[in-house]
DNA sequence: TGCTCAAACTAGCGGCGTAAGTTTTCATCC
DNA sequence: GGATGAAAACTTACGCCGCTAGTTTGAGCA
């Protein structure tokens, strides 16, 4: 078949075919001949709109992390817009758990993820805190939400109740298995009132009083 | 050549250079045939000592996790456990940053992934805290130490400022790669110190003083 | 009408994980 | 001490992978 009438790839469909395929069927499992043929097309047409699999794997990366919501920065206090953001950009990354890997390496030349950074860095310098100690929270919570969503912590553990017989704590572990989303998301809130309440605690400590009253929101 | 007086291979000396390899050149640098070759020999031999890739991956990510540090809980009361035992689970993982999207995916059946859950989730039980409280918080804990340690933060900015025009807060994003490591262990320790201060206070608020003496340590 | 580009194709390279079967050595047991 | 069986290396090969090169033909423009 030559160039058809109608162009039968576009960037964004294939994008969105990747994306379902790595959801269904996970990361590994992505080639570029099987996402060809659900595409109707064969393997290296890709790469008439994408010059490798990465580039492809990047607007990927970047189409879930361009879902993450940011407006809290410019409408709550720095902590409330923090966890805002926190909860939306790990909503966004367990939508797709299987992209994770590739897209916690970090924001490399992807628009929606610098994007992103610009938002909380901003965010916190307008309300007070030391450039580098903006930086530090900024990765903190990065970090935090990439753990969250890098791997369910409770599907990780097997459910074969042997398996934990030589360990003494962890008799109920085979259970945890089965409540995954409650475990989870329980697991990620605790831990992120714990970690604002810290930054809340810190805030009052070093910067609140002595800033005037304008460089806060 | 058929089998030798001396065994060429162990199943250690295969981990040993395996995780050489992968903290030289990258998890996806790792085959089967350059792994053998780096061992002297061809590439199906390594089936002779382990099932699949995989299995071979399994040994590589439980002989990091070996090294991390859990005696912090028989010594100390459970907060100042828990910061020791992050430092070290943090420094074992960043000493070898390519294999942590694999050891990140979840302990499955590695012992020495479930030997360090056990630690945790019995050191926090006998402190007083829940079983689901606990349960939580070694979640919480694991999501932020893999995720520190899954791709620098800093490292994830590239060191080319015209990318970072479009961004006005981002003005000397480029900079972070050259200060890699101070930016990285900064965040690290802030979110810790932030993350126990938090769990702490809800330690005061909802475990010490409902439960009796012998209960805490 | 003719030129150039775009978007599909086919063919093929080198590398991948690993299955199958072969050869030789070592350890064990009558 | 000779037979036996497992162990540990080997060679060969299959089907998949990312990707390159070169080809074909429709589309858009001069």
């Amino acid at each position: 078949m030559p160039r058809p009438r109608q162009a039968l790839l576009s960037r964004e469909r294939i994008v969105t075919t990747a994306l379902a395929l790595i959801d269904a069927d996970g990361l590994a499992a992505l080639s570029t001949r099987r996402l060809a043929a659900a595409l109707g097309v064969q393997g290296p047409s890709l790469y008439n709109h994408f010059a490798t699999k990465d580039e492809i794997l990047d607007a990927v990366a970047d189409s879930v992390t361009a879902t993450v919501d940011v407006s809290a920065f410019g409408r709550y206090d720095w902590c409330e817009a923090l966890r805002r953001w926190a909860v939306s950009y790990r909503a966004a990354l367990a939508a797709h758990p299987n992209i994770v890997p590739y897209l916690a390496q970090g924001p490399g030349r992807r628009p929606a993820a610098l994007a992103m950074a610009d938002a909380v860095y901003g965010g916190l310098v307008r309300a007070g805190w030391p450039p580098a100690r903006a930086t530090h929270i900024g990765a903190a919570l990065r970090y935090y939400v990439a753990g969250s969503a890098l791997g369910s912590f409770a599907r990780g553990f097997v459910e074969d109740p042997a398996l934990y017989a030589a360990h003494p704590h962890l008799s109920q572990a085979h259970r945890l298995a089965g409540h995954q989303r409650s475990v989870d998301e329980g697991a990620f809130v605790l831990g992120l009132d714990a970690l604002l309440h810290g930054l809340a605690a810190e805030y009052e400590r070093t910067v609140a009083g002595l800033e005037p009253a304008t460089a806060r929101e």
